[in-house]
Parts: C-alpha cells; sequence; structure tokens
DNA sequence: AACGCGTAGATTGTATACAATCTATCTTAT
DNA sequence: ATAAGATAGATTGTATACAATCTACGCGTT
C-alpha cells in the first residue's frame, strides 16, 4: 500500500490550500464583500478559510501583486477598490499589452497557426457550439503573446489572462448565462494577421477586447444585483 | 541621506530578510551567477542568505512574479535566463506601459506640474548636477502614471519602476560611474505635455526609454565584465 | 484640561517542526 | 538484460511557536 488511501472526509490535498484563499478573496471582491479601503488581518482570513498562516500570507502577496489589496506592515490587507471602474481599468491595461503584443505578432505569427486556428474557429461558428471554457479563446491570445517575440510580454499577458480566467470562473459558479465568445470579433483578427496587416489586427484585437471589457462589466453587475 | 548606521550586530530588522533574498538573488542573477535553466532550492538560499525558510519562500515567490524565476511543485527555483536579450524585452514591456500612459496623460496632466517640473529638470541642468539617486526621474516618470487616470496602469509602472531601481542600485554598489540621467529627454517629454501633444509625448518618452534601455543593457555588460 | 510617555494588546515577521509529494535508485520478476 | 514496482531520500506545502513591531489606551505631569 504506497498511500494511505483515506476516503471520506480525505486529507485536505496541501497544494489547494493557497489558492482557495486567492480564489475565495478574489470571489468576496468580485461579490462587493468588501468595500475599497476596508482591511482584514491575516487571522480572520486563518478563520474564515479554516487554513494556517503561511498560504494565507501567500495568498495575501499574490493578491498584493496582482494589484488587488494592499499589505501594511502590522496593519493588516487594505482592499482595494473594486468596482466597474477597476474593471474596465484591468481590461484596459490588458488591451495595451495585448494591441501591442498583436501589432508585432502581425509580422513575426506563422500562417500555418493562423490557418489552423481560423479552422478551428468556423468549425465552432459552423457547429453552432460555444467554446464554454474559453479554451479556444485562450489559444488564440496565448498564440498571438507567443508570436510578440517578447517572453516577458507574453508573461505579462499571461499575468492577466490567468486572473481574467480565475474571474470568468468565479462568475460562472452563479450565473449559469456564460457570454458567448465572439467568433467574428476572434476571426476578424485573424484575417488581418493573415494578411500581415499590424495596424488592422491589433484594431481588430482592441475591438474584441473593448467588447470583452462591456461584458466583464455587465457580468459584474448581474453577479452583485 | 540618512545612512543606515548599522552598528554591531544590532537585532536583524525582522522586516529586511525578505528583501535582503529577493536583493541578493536578483544581485546573483544580474552578475551571471546561474545560467538560464539552472535550479537551485529553498534549503541552498536558506544556507545562503543565513535566513528561515519562511522568507525565502516569499522573496521567490515575489521574484516569480517579476518573471525572474520559475517556482515548479517539489522541484526547485528554475533560473530563467537573464541576459541583454531579456534586458532589452523588460524596457520593450516598460516602453509599452509608459508610452501609452504619456499618450493619456497628455489631455489630463495639470500644467503647473508640468511647468514646476520643468523648472526642476532645468535648474539641475543649469548647476550641472546628477540627479544620482534617480529621484526627480522617477518622480517624472510617477507623475505621468498617475496622470494617465488609470490606477492600475500606475500600479503597474510602478512594479517595473522599482524592479529597475533595484536594479540600478545593484550595478551603483560595482561600479562607481553611474550613468548621468538624460535631462534634454526629460524635457522634450515635458515640453510635448506641455503643449497637450499626445504623439509628440508618447514619442519623447518611447526615445527616452530606448535610450535607457541601451544604457541599462550597457551597464549589464560591465558589471560581468 | 492638554500633552507626553509607558505599558499592554494586537498584528505581522521569522523560525522551526510536521505532512505530503516528487524524484531517483535499487530490487525483483519476466 | 530489461522493465516494472517499491522504497528511501530529498524537496516543497502546511501548521504552529516565537520574536519584533505597531497601535491604542491609560496614567502621570505640567
Amino acid at each position: 500500500m504506497p498511500a494511505a488511501s483515506n476516503q471520506g472526509p480525505t486529507h485536505r490535498q496541501p497544494v489547494a490550500s493557497k489558492q482557495q484563499v486567492v480564489r475565495g478573496i478574489l470571489r468576496g471582491l468580485m461579490e462587493g464583500l468588501w468595500r475599497g479601503g476596508d482591511r482584514f488581518t491575516e487571522a480572520s482570513a486563518v478563520e474564515k478559510f479554516g487554513v494556517s498562516r503561511t498560504p494565507v500570507r501567500e495568498a495575501l502577496l499574490q493578491l498584493q501583486g496582482l494589484g488587488l489589496i494592499e499589505l501594511r506592515r502590522n496593519c493588516g490587507a487594505v482592499v482595494l477598490p473594486f468596482g466597474t471602474d477597476e474593471v474596465r481599468e484591468l481590461y484596459a491595461v490588458r488591451s495595451i499589452l495585448e494591441v501591442e503584443a498583436t501589432r508585432l505578432a502581425a509580422s513575426r505569427i506563422h500562417r500555418e497557426l493562423v490557418d489552423q486556428l481560423m479552422g478551428e474557429f468556423t468549425e465552432i461558428r459552423a457547429r453552432g457550439e460555444e467554446d464554454p471554457d474559453w479554451r479556444l479563446d485562450r489559444t488564440l491570445h496565448q498564440s498571438i503573446a507567443e508570436a510578440s517575440g517578447n517572453h516577458r510580454l507574453l508573461a505579462e499577458i499571461f499575468r492577466y489572462g490567468d486572473l481574467v480566467q480565475a474571474m470568468r470562473e468565479i462568475v460562472g459558479e452563479r450565473t449559469s448565462d456564460i457570454h458567448t465568445t465572439s467568433v467574428d470579433e476572434h476571426l476578424a483578427i485573424l484575417e488581418a494577421l493573415r494578411e500581415g496587416d499590424p495596424e488592422g489586427a491589433s484594431l481588430a484585437m482592441k475591438n474584441h477586447l473593448d467588447q470583452a471589457s462591456t461584458s466583464a462589466i455587465e457580468a459584474i453587475q448581474t453577479l452583485r444585483s
């Protein structure tokens, strides 16, 4: 018997504690549980999530790195505002990064990759399917970020992509109606990339992210209503 | 300068441990102590810096957030490449953020602030002084980022500003010759901002950061030679 | 009564012990 | 001899105890 094989209330997965806290606090932020300027201590998070201080501290540091809270010496965590304005700003920064990545990618991305992605999107559209877990969407953004040729830019785009994905999943826990991924917007980006048109591709990406921003703001409002 | 005034082996400042590790590893990266792909364990860092695992872990998480190392479960920290290409990419991302912030700031920044900053830069230039600790430079970049009106964009610019400042200080520990801050480049930005010219200001910022990138690359090469 | 100071509580920073997991080597059966 | 599996070591994930620091309240002095 190599493993204890406990069934029933299995042992807490050690690796999940930190992400559980990150998710929980992010959910609280999105639901409007705290107002900007509110403070809470490590001890309160320990009690709320039932884990020890170590994963709580690491989770708070991660959230600070994501610009969602602020940690002050011996003063607890200060919750930063998180409303429609902040979501708009988040998508604005994401747009700055991805629009520039798209501009760079236009002259570097491989045509075969563009064709393959276009095929998958058109197939999805023909079947009337939905890409419910945003797998294709993420693949597209990731492929463009990689084609930018700047590893650090790719990393920053991933940072925001992971944050947006976490927000999507939290929204999905409550509202069954997930906004349909916009295949047409994606295809517009790919068509411009296929022609090697940096301005057209970056403009199409900007339009796509503006639409995504509006959808995200509506989702937050729905979550809080 | 307050001058730390460390006398004797006073009590270890509890708050300094984590930043000491961050600084030490960042210095190692800049000096080329490790090659990209090298791995080191928490235990080795504990031994190297003489602190416990807790601040080491938090330091590694911070460095991962800065995109300098990669943490893998039970596999230690993987050092990412850090050479001239990576410094160039770092400044490219910084440029993307700050150029857009400058464009946004052109129509929002207060004229009095621009005039005040121009006064301080011209005074520095008239006196032939140097702004050795980059205080004015940081004030300018911070003021522009604030004037962008996007708090998250400001935060991201701060993230890179702090990283660049830490790199400058590490370079300064070894090489007495610090590159002179380029007053003319700063004044070009401010003059365009004063006229409310978004394209001129953002172009001047891009030029300024391109020069800074070249200087940083030269500094790294000097540090390693 | 107002201000300064000191002490107690609270909170975070750090160190260490324990648990879970992974990697690599060694054994064993085919 | 090769490959599959088990076992031991190493490494990270988590929990807890201790140290340092900050905040706030109460006391004493002016």
